[in-house]
Parts: structure tokens; sequence; C-alpha cells
DNA sequence: CCCATCTGTATCTAAAACGGTTACAGACTC
DNA sequence: GAGTCTGTAACCGTTTTAGATACAGATGGG
């Protein structure tokens, strides 16, 4: 459904590939083919959740706010509010049946379980293995051509 | 977000109490808390996927289509079009960027293996473990009262 | 054979989320 | 002071979801 969480991973190894180099919206925008302004409210839920920064002014942009073998995958998801994978029943179920009462936290239980092994994968990678997946995606890619 | 997860859960989880009784979508919908109509274009879902069952006419109503014990939530995760727990950018990134023409294929085998960490979990559980579950937590609850 | 029951499905509406876009004030560099 | 770039608000069109109504068709009972 949502792009977000696609588009910031995209923002960040981007950001580390230019080591330190503030980068301007309108250049991720290029990148990642969509409008600035989308980047810059990216930028700046990353930028709230301690992950990206960024320089007002002349040769301004954005940077990682720390190593990004220090950022994991994990850290953007929760960054961009990708928060609930799982959603219980709109209106209560009704509590005079037997199940109606009991099904939400016998649901949330697992839910959790689901939702704990998706995160713990997530935690797994960083920007920093992004970035060497993305090289070695281009090295052979080259030699396709070649 | 969709709560068709949780509510098809529920749905079956009252079928399996009823062990082969036909229930109508009335009755499904008191206890859900919900639309009868709402419950019926679930169990289509359901029913597409083998999962239920109905009968027409005078003392129809929706059944399993298998064991209780055999119907993981995995399966009913699917039956209701939960398909794609992540996405990828809306626009194809720009193709002359290193970045942009290699992070899709970098960002999928990543959101495929968190998915199938999160399938694993959901495989791990059926309608019958659900069931189980709801009496445990009813058998709680009586307690607390006593 | 007819009637009551219940499903299957189509359609409509309201609300929410998302991405795309424009606009502009404020901060920073030179 | 001029030019640059961010931060943020506002608005729109699209899509998804759930709630609701309506009705044709199948089924079973009398």
């Amino acid at each position: 459904m949502n792009s977000r969480f696609a588009v910031a991973v995209h923002i960040l190894t981007l950001l580390e590939q230019q080591q330190g180099e503030p980068v301007t919206s309108e250049y991720i925008a290029g990148s990642v083919n969509t409008n600035p302004s989308l980047v810059r409210r990216l930028i700046g839920m990353l930028a709230k959740a301690g992950i990206a920064d960024s320089q007002l002014g002349t040769g301004g942009g954005a940077l990682l706010a720390r190593p990004a073998a220090k950022i994991t995958l994990l850290d953007v998801y929760r960054a961009v509010g990708e928060g609930e994978l799982f959603a219980l029943h709109r209106e209560r179920p009704n509590p005079a049946c037997p199940i109606g009462r009991n099904i939400q936290a016998a649901l949330e239980s697992h839910f959790d379980a689901a939702s704990r092994a998706l995160e713990e994968q997530l935690r797994r990678v960083t920007i920093a293995d992004m970035l060497a997946d993305v090289r070695k995606q281009d090295r052979r890619r080259g030699s396709h051509v070649a």
C-alpha cells in the first residue's frame, strides 16, 4: 500500500552514498522520481526520529544524523509511521457473546508475535547494507551489458 | 488499518464453536457487531479460498469447509486479500541514478524476508487454537468475577 | 406448489489515507 | 541584501474501507 517506507530507505541510501555532503530535496526527488516537497515531508519524519538532519540556506540539504551502519530498516519503518500492521474490529464485538468478548485479546497476542517476527527481520538490515546491496546489483547489471 | 482479517478470524472461530451447525450471517453479525451483508461478503472471500462454505434457504448459513485444525491464520490472511505488506515506489525511480535503478531490487529481497517471517508466524496458529485461546480467556475472565 | 428463509451480489455513501502539487515564510550563505 | 533551500500548511484527486440498502435466486417446509 504505502510507499513511504520504500522511498525513505531510498533517500537514506542516497544520503549515505554522498558521505556527508548535504543533498537538496530537488536532487533527491530527481532520483526517486517524485516531488521535492514530498521528499521534504519524509525527511521531516526521519529528522523527528533522529535519523536524518538538514541544513538550511545555500549549499544546504539533507544528511544522515548518524552512521549508516547504525540505522536499521526497523528504525526507518517506525520513523515513517508504519505502526500497526494489523487492525482489530472497528466496532467492539458483542460482549454478550463468548467469542465476541474474548476474540480480540486472543488475536492481539498472535498479531504481536507476527509483528515482532517481521520487525526482527527488519532490524537485521542497515542502510549501510542497503548501499552495499545496491552497488553489488549495479556491478552485476554492468556485466550483463558487457 | 484493515479489519477484515480480524473479523474473518472471528467468524471462523464462531463457526468452529457451532460444530457443523450452519450459522446465519445475521447471527454472526450480532457477535461481530456489524452488518450481515458485510459478513456475507467476507464469507464469500473465505468460500472462494476453500475455507468456508454456506447453505442457502431455511436453516441455511455458513460453516467451515474443513477441520478447524487445518485452517491456519495464514490461510485466512491470504483469503481476505492482505497480499502485499510493503509497497515499492509508486513511480519507477530514475534509471539514470545508480541508486534509483537498483534500490527496488534490493528492497524487494528484504521485504520478502520480512514478509516470510510474518507469514511463518501466522502459519503456526489454527482456528482450532483460536477457539481454545478464547475459551481459556473466558475461564480466566470468569474467575476474575468469582 | 407456494411461501418463508437465507445467501450472493450489486450499488451507494461517508470517511480516511495517500500521494502529488502549490505556496510561502523563515533560515542560512555569500 | 540577494539568492538558496528547508519546513510546513493547505488543497485536490484517487483509492480503500466499512456501513447500508436492495433484490434476485436457491432452498426447504408445509
